[in-house]
RNA sequence: GUAGCCGUAGCUCAAUUGGUAGAGCCCCGCAUUGUGGUUGCGGUUGUUGUGGGUUCGAGUCCCAUCGGUUACCCCA
């Protein structure tokens, strides 16, 4: 039919049966962060758009990819594009790290960001994410990642693939950053068309080129892991450790380096083997210095976020039936006010019920209830008849019988 | 932001070189079967995404616009 209206480019709305695949990630989610012992934190859709100019990374680029606005005393807003930063001016605002030194937390909520849509990639998107405040230790690192393998395998999503790094601090960064343009300035002229623009604009990201004839030359490009301090060549090897303890399989990527301003240390995503370019289910790493930068104490944290879209596409989950116990008909307007009355016990006793509001005939009633594979149906005229549409049992019985009934069947 | 492809009933799709917009499923009703996953008959649903243009005539050709999709850019 067509509407007089359609939703916004890059939004979509979320239709039953569909919904249940929704809920039933929530409700995972909700339940293994739960077990580790993070709490949920919620926070408004909008915010100063300085929170996120100032703090997640480059200035222009971000901004011309969010919504945002003059609000009437021309105060710049913006709709949250992302949650580590709103998390962070939460934890900061309101004094939480006094109560907690060691603060977990989690949450499932929706982001936008005004790109071009594409699969897995709309306007308003949503993921759930946690952070983890208060700890520099490598466990802690380890726990993040145990948490986001968690949730996945009881989603049931195989053939992920861990990609573990380790970028060390800023410093480290930009001296990586100047050497690699180095290298590539020397091999500019077998690089690919595409990776001498980007040698310009963003050299690091040539290492994700997917062009043939770059490859040999990626392969032997200088790695960042060379440049680490000893410190954090040791928490990388003892994170490896954990993980190998628990028996998480990973892949030390050491392109694994694009990213946020904010991050450091370790940085880690989980990809999924599907073809397209959006095969990205999940990233995280340390920001071990965003809390101090935004005004807080200086506090280490690490953290991921998981884009809940993608992870539907590979989450196959069959759909579940609708689960209704019984189909109330009652098309005898004399008889209504018995039949509600039936109805709020059922409900009371914990049923599921479908009333037939439409009073279709109840030759047609019997029709739909079987096909929706409901057990049993009542009938309320100046008598009740109740069936059992499995073992076709039908009896008379009065209102105060009708429990009896639904539990000896 | 750039480029390619696509847009017909609630859904999946037809419609010859431009010539009366259709089918299946779903839904609704009637009958039939042993009142129940059967079968038969009948019925509703469209400004062909929107707006212009060419033409005697446009779902079909042209332009614009909106939306979808794919690749690039970017990816917090």
């Amino acid at each position: 039919m067509k509407s007089k209206y359609q939703k916004i480019k890059g939004t979509f709305d979320i239709l039953p049966p569909e919904t249940q695949v929704w809920q039933h990630i929530e409700s995972i989610v909700h339940k293994i962060c739960k077990q580790f012992s993070f709490e949920e934190i919620r926070t408004p859709a909008i915010e100063s758009i300085d929170l996120f100019k100032r703090n997640i990374g480059n200035e222009t680029d971000v901004s011309k990819e969010m919504f945002a606005w003059k609000d009437q005393s021309e105060k710049e807003i913006a709709l949250k594009p992302e949650m580590t930063a709103p998390v962070v001016r939460a934890y900061i605002e309101s004094g939480f790290f006094r109560k907690h030194p060691l603060c977990r937390l989690y949450y499932i909520d929706s982001f936008f960001r005004r790109e071009k849509p594409q699969k897995g990639r709309q306007r308003q998107f949503n993921q759930f994410g946690v952070e983890a405040f208060g700890t520099k230790n490598s466990e802690q690192d380890a726990e993040i990642i145990l948490i986001a393998h968690q949730i996945l395998k009881k989603l049931n999503i195989k053939n992920t693939n861990l990609s573990i790094n380790n970028i060390g601090d800023s410093d480290t960064r930009s001296k990586y950053e100047s050497k690699l343009k180095t290298y590539f300035n020397d091999h500019k002229n077998n690089l690919s068309q595409l990776s001498q623009t980007r040698l310009e604009k963003n050299p690091m990201r040539i290492l994700d080129s997917k062009e043939k004839e770059d490859e040999a030359i990626i392969q032997n490009a200088p790695l960042i892991i060379d440049l680490l301090s000893k410190e954090e060549k040791t928490h990388f090897k003892s994170m490896l450790k954990h993980l190998d303890a628990l028996g998480i399989k990973y892949n030390e990527n050491p392109y694994l380096v694009r990213g946020l301003d904010y991050y450091n240390s370790t940085t880690f995503e989980i990809t999924t083997q599907s073809q397209g370019s959006q095969n990205a289910l999940c990233g995280g790493g340390r920001y071990d210095l965003l809390v101090e930068k935004m005004g807080g104490p200086k506090t280490p944290a690490v953290g991921f976020a998981a884009g809940i879209e993608r992870i539907i596409l590979e989450a196959k989950q069959e759909l579940s039936q609708k689960n209704i116990d019984v189909y109330i008909s009652c098309n005898n307007e004399e008889y209504t006010a018995k039949g509600f009355n039936i109805i709020n016990e059922l409900i009371e006793n914990g049923y599921t019920i479908f009333f037939d509001t439409n009073k279709k005939n109840v030759k047609n009633q019997i029709k739909d209830a079987v096909k929706n594979n409901i057990t049993f149906m009542l009938i309320i005229d100046e008598a009740i008849t109740a069936k059992n549409l499995i073992s076709k049992k039908e009896k008379s019985v009065s209102e105060s019988e009708i429990l009896n009934f639904l539990k000896d069947q």
